[in-house]
RNA sequence: GUUGCCGUGGUGUAAUUGGAUAACAUGCCACCCUCCGAAGGUGGAGACUUGCGAGUUCGAAUCUCGCCGGCAACACCA
């Protein structure tokens, strides 16, 4: 059976003194190699052969230029692992390292009492801007938005369960040419009947309406041009019809948040136009600052290390010839804005792959401004595009793309019809309910259990499949666990004497101790697949657990300890899987 | 053309960031419900060993270089 396959790189936060499992035995075998090669790595991980191994030997061996077993038996002479675990030297120089089976009954002994199972609280919380999502303003939720505003909400709870503060940015797009259309088109419907269209959520119709209107009609577009001008002048009545779109769209998010269980709240819609005071600001200090530069008209900055098809630098236009304001200059205002005003210590930034240039250029423009200081972590979170039977990217213009909402309303149906062919004994509400959670779960486990960078191509019937490593697979195996403590009723489980006498509990211990170790090495990596995974295997381990260990036909003391299992893992599923942004019903 | 991302059993993916015999799911075949939930479990076949070819070293799916293939970005739309 492996080991926990999960350790952290580097933590996000600061470490609490009392780590993981593996932190205790990597810090203890960490203080034998710094004695040979100063801060020498001791490369410890899991393991299908010991509890641990340690694969840093060879590495300590050649810089002293010895036999790495000799430098192994040293190690394993000199090692502070007392009381802790057992150390045996295999192959060219691997240390396989087994814990005391004392140590490890107390570890897992200390998890009982922890609501936390020994995820550490941040003891400095650092502010993380988490910049997802981001529909458009009278337009249409579709599956192009999927990945952001799952893998973003993903990452929002997990950095929250570790007690970082985190701000949500929904970095709406509310501005720009399109709403001279879109306000003309609203006068044209006039503003009842427009709010009527758009409260039902049936933004498509309208954008498509005005972009039909801006396509056939020649004064329709004067009218557009002038209401944009109108518009960025502040008229207010322009204003006032501009506020009505958006707030009406902002309304129909929060509909669709709601039924993906998604955390963003309006108040977490900052969309582009906020930024428009700032813009200004942005181009004078560029400006003072000598970045920036005239090209055909347009005030630009030449991030070295950027250049275009023709080989030429790549500029990043700030102002447009016609003195309108470009995206770069949104986006360097919103640099500014959560560095300085937000205090942000972290940004991510859960944006498609393809805009991967624009944000380089924009964080290298704003670290050479001196607006994005090194030491705030500023990330672009990108991810893969969402493809179609073609293997080709959905386009927004095509109009077969898939509604979110229609998506969620057809995998709901399906995990309907399929609690109702098992005979669930529901009433149909709570049914409904269930079947909600369990079709947000496929939804979002499929997309989140794929390394982000890879393209996937949007399949329902994979997405909605129930078998295998799916959502409603864990959320099975953490139901399954509940019903087994249901039955048990009322046991003590504070003083358990865990004896993990065979392989299969022996597993899964290992990886109830590797919890924080996942958690950490999701955020390290803002990787919501690794704790995907981690999950995933420790179902796995589970169900090989109960398995060879019946739970309620047990006695006495194997009992007791066979239900603390249980009730570990129940936890360590329903934590997991909430930051995740997953439900963990308790019966299916 | 330049740059970036990707290429792993039939299919979908993972591989603790350079570690030991490439793991899991799905599909296929064969078993398993008088036994805590079969949305499950057990076993088997399936990779001429990770697109191809070199290189780096004790050791490569992972790093380097060059090809091949897919996708994307590349001046005023975000």
């Amino acid at each position: 059976m492996a080991g926990s396959r999960f350790r952290p790189r580097t933590r996000t936060w600061e470490t609490d003194p009392m780590g993981s499992t593996y932190e205790i035995v990597a810090e203890r075998l960490a203080r034998s190699f710094d004695r040979l090669v100063s801060g020498a790595d001791p490369v410890l991980r899991a393991s299908e052969r010991a509890d641990f191994q340690a694969n840093g030997v060879m590495a300590v061996a050649k810089a002293l230029g010895r036999p790495p077993r000799e430098v192994a038996a040293e190690i394993v002479a000199t090692h502070e692992l007392d009381g802790i675990a057992t150390i045996a030297i295999a192959g060219p120089g691997f240390l396989n390292i087994e814990l005391e089976p004392a140590f490890l009954a107390s570890q897992l002994a200390s998890l009982v009492t922890d609501e936390r199972l020994g995820l550490a609280l941040a003891p400095a919380p650092r502010t993380v801007v988490i910049d997802y999502s981001a529909p458009n303003v009278a337009k249409e939720m579709h599956i192009g938005h999927l990945r952001s505003t799952v893998i973003g909400d993903a990452l929002a709870r997990s950095e929250r369960l570790v007690g970082n503060r985190v701000i949500a940015r929904n970095h709406v797009g509310d501005w720009g040419t399109p709403f001279g259309m879109l306000i003309e088109y609203l006068l044209d419907l006039g503003e009842d009947r427009a709010i009527a269209e758009l409260s039902i959520g049936d933004l498509n119709t309208f954008y498509q309406g005005a972009r039909a209107a801006f396509d056939a009609d020649e004064a329709f577009q004067r009218r557009s041009r002038a209401r944009v001008v109108l518009l960025q002048g502040g008229d207010p009545e322009t204003r006032r019809l501009w506020r009505i779109l958006v707030d009406q769209s902002v309304a129909y998010f929060s509909q669709v948040y709601a039924k993906l269980d998604v955390t963003l709240t309006p108040e977490d819609v900052v969309g582009e136009s906020f930024y428009n005071d700032a813009l200004e600001g942005v181009v004078a200090d560029l400006d003072a600052l000598g970045l920036l530069e005239d090209s055909d008209g347009a005030r630009c900055v030449f991030p070295p290390g950027f250049t275009n098809r023709d080989g030429e630098p790549l500029p990043l236009i700030v102002q447009k010839r016609d003195e309108g304001f470009g995206y770069a200059a949104t986006d360097l205002a919103a640099v500014r804005d959560r560095v300085d005003r937000l205090h942000a210590d972290e940004m991510l930034y859960v944006v498609g792959a393809p805009q991967v240039q624009h944000f380089a250029m924009v964080f290298a423009v704003a670290r050479r401004a001196g607006w994005l200081p090194d030491t705030v972590r500023c990330e672009h979170v990108t991810f893969g595009s969402v493809l179609g039977p073609d293997r080709k990217m959905y386009k927004t213009r095509s109009g077969e793309t898939v509604k979110l909402v229609e998506l969620l309303d057809e995998a709901i149906e399906r995990a309907y019809d399929a609690l109702v062919e098992r005979g669930t004994d529901l009433e149909d509400a709570p049914r409904r309910e269930l079947a909600t959670q369990i079709a947000r779960a496929a939804i979002k486990y499929a997309d989140l259990s794929t390394e982000r960078q890879r393209d996937y191509v949007f399949d329902l019937n994979r997405m909605l499949a129930f078998e295998g490593d799916t959502g409603p697979y864990l959320q099975y195996a953490h139901a399954r666990l509940r019903s087994i403590l249901r039955r048990a009723g009322e046991v003590e489980l504070a003083t358990v004497d865990f004896t993990l006498a065979n392989a299969p509990s022996h597993a899964l211990a290992l990886s109830l101790l590797a919890w924080p170790d996942a958690v950490a090495s999701m955020l390290d990596g803002a990787a919501p697949h690794r704790l995907c995974t981690y999950l995933f295997d420790l179902a796995q381990r589970l169900t090989a657990f109960y398995e060879a260990c019946p739970v309620l036909s047990a006695e006495g003391a194997v009992r007791v300890e066979r239900l603390a299992l249980c009730d570990l893992a129940a936890r360590t599923l329903a934590l997991g899987l909430d930051a995740l942004g997953i439900a963990a019903p308790e019966r299916m």
